[in-house]
DNA sequence: TATGAATGAGGTTTCATTCAT
DNA sequence: TATGAATGAAACCTCATTCAT
């Protein structure tokens, strides 16, 4: 897993230079307006070094983008898999996914907000997610504690709802993320559940 | 009200066949993607004739936003004007919502989808909307008929949900839109009802 | 010599009208910034119009340039047939040119300044405005009055001199012109002079 | 004063080469039908080079020109320190002056003949010999040596006149320079000496 | 004859990508 | 491996000229 040899270890490490500063520029400028000259003096190296890790604009775009998308999920997906509960299947992915966006702020504006870079990696990961939570309420419903009419849309709601909240407040910060994370458990919950619960 | 003369009314037609074509481009291409060749061409028309209604490419784009907007606006407000009652002024507006993305799908798809021009004339609708949901909240409190903790963000998150859910739509046509309606007006009414109701 | 009938008439008259128009925009813009639309404008006629008269808009710069230059050789050549010496053939001309400058300022801009539109009719002028001048000395060495070693050179800093004073003062107005018309008379009359003058 | 690194040397090197390229083109065709593809052939390398060394064509016209005002300047002033005597202090300027347009006749050609490129910058060096003449008069007319009416505007037709008699040179290339010479100090001799002298 | 909307060739400028050092 | 100057295709925009009314 670790990098072979000393150069392989120092050829990575400018790699992950270069997907950080990428980042950045992306969260600031976005997509369009992040010129591979502003991504290449954001790390610090010469714009023919980025083309040696990466074949094309694209190319370190989607890696950009992948890598925040694995970590996200990761952090998700261990998330879900400690919860106990279905409930508990709600909140831990959504603790999970507001901790994530507060701690990876410009990753998650450039990748998930609008105006971001909009990528089938993004579309596939909100369809893992959804699917994700699709399992908890058919659970939940096999169990008698949710009732759900359309389970695939309301996931697909569940998840538009919590990226455009959490976009909003990556843009704006108007709020603590506390309260986003708390609006987002409640109306699902508020959502699904046989009886009226609530966060 | 009609323009004045012959060549007025010749122009406006143009101005017109102009904005209905950089629609549909706009919504297939996204906006960048979007050259004003591909737009004149899909106007039936020479790139000089843009630049003769509209100054810059970024007017049109705009412009295109702006119409749209206006014409949502006006649909879900007059909704909103007819409701009786606070349900129904969830309801309606929803409902207004879902036929316009019906009936305006590319226009939809360029202007709210993700991808999508994002733009500060939407922002400013989305703000306007919300606004206007947090209104209802308020209202339907007043009146012992709702009860929400943090209406502002309760709105947005409306918003968000609403938006993302139906350019979903507008992508895949997965499913009739009569679902993506009543999810939405299912899950706002949920979540800020006092006791249990549902759709 | 006047036109025949009234449609010649009022051709004529709208062609005067676009000429005049012409030499207003062009001093004030510059031959590159000045449009055909700005012309058209000025004049208070359509764009079309002004190609019913003029094939180009080379054309009409020429027509322009051309108008000018007659009404100025007209002055000048008239002014120096009335000279009744070689003395007053220096004297006249430079009255007259300068009287044309002041009361066609708009145009001399236009024709005869430097960033005015340079032409073939302009080179033509001057040289012309030389020959003559060259003429002067010739007779004046004749007549035992100037002392000329290189009449075609000096023929030519004369109209040089006067040309780049007068564009000067139309851009400037710094001085009265009587002061330019002065300097121009004194500088050549003294340059030529077998016995120490003045003006 | 040297470039630092081998990198600095090239780009300086290939800055030269496009405003030496640039000179040539903007003397042959103008400063506005000069495209900058022109120059970028001219110069031998690509379009987007000139725009790696110069943000617009704009700024490289403007760079041209002070590039050979400076030259010139410095030329001249030399010229006018090492002068002896007030008539020195016109006939040494001229010589460098003509000397400088026949060394550079591309240039000079490009910049201070009529239809090149009229600039600020070249009105504002022209302001700054006529000054330097209209001292000299001055020093003159306090030696005794000079007799000149009004100052200002004999320094600006001496300009004027040095400025037409070598662009008109440059353009026909009719007459030796030296003759161009004599003849702009004759005149100009002649024209502010107390008593008859001449060249 | 007059009009002004329409045209499209042509010019400037940008920027992802290459390559000699 | 790292560099950054060089490249040129492609996009935006202008404006002289045409033509249907």
């Amino acid at each position: 897993m670790a990098p072979a040899n000393r150069f392989e270890r120092r050829k990575e490490r400018t790699r992950n230079d270069i997907l950080r500063a990428a980042e950045r520029v992306l969260a600031e400028k976005g997509a369009h307006d992040a010129k591979i000259a502003d991504i290449a003096a954001a790390a610090d190296i010469g714009v023919g070094t980025v083309y040696l890790h990466f074949s094309t604009k694209e190319a370190l775009t989607q890696a950009v983008i992948e890598d925040a998308v694995a970590r996200l999920k990761e952090a998700v997906d261990r998330s879900r898999a400690e919860a106990a509960s279905v409930i508990e299947q709600v909140r831990a992915p959504t603790r999970a996914l507001c901790r994530f966006a507060e701690q990876n702020r410009a990753v998650f504006r450039a990748v998930f907000s609008r105006g971001g870079a909009y990528h089938d990696v993004v579309r596939g990961a909100q369809a893992h997610f959804a699917a994700d939570i699709e399992r908890t309420f058919a659970e939940g419903a096999a169990q008698g504690v949710f009732h759900v009419s359309s389970p695939a849309l309301t996931a697909q709601a569940v998840v538009g709802m919590s990226t455009q909240l959490l976009a909003w407040w990556a843009e704006q910060d108007a709020v603590p993320i506390q309260q986003i994370e708390a609006t987002i458990i409640h109306l699902t919950l508020r959502g699904v559940s046989r009886t009226l619960g609530g966060s």
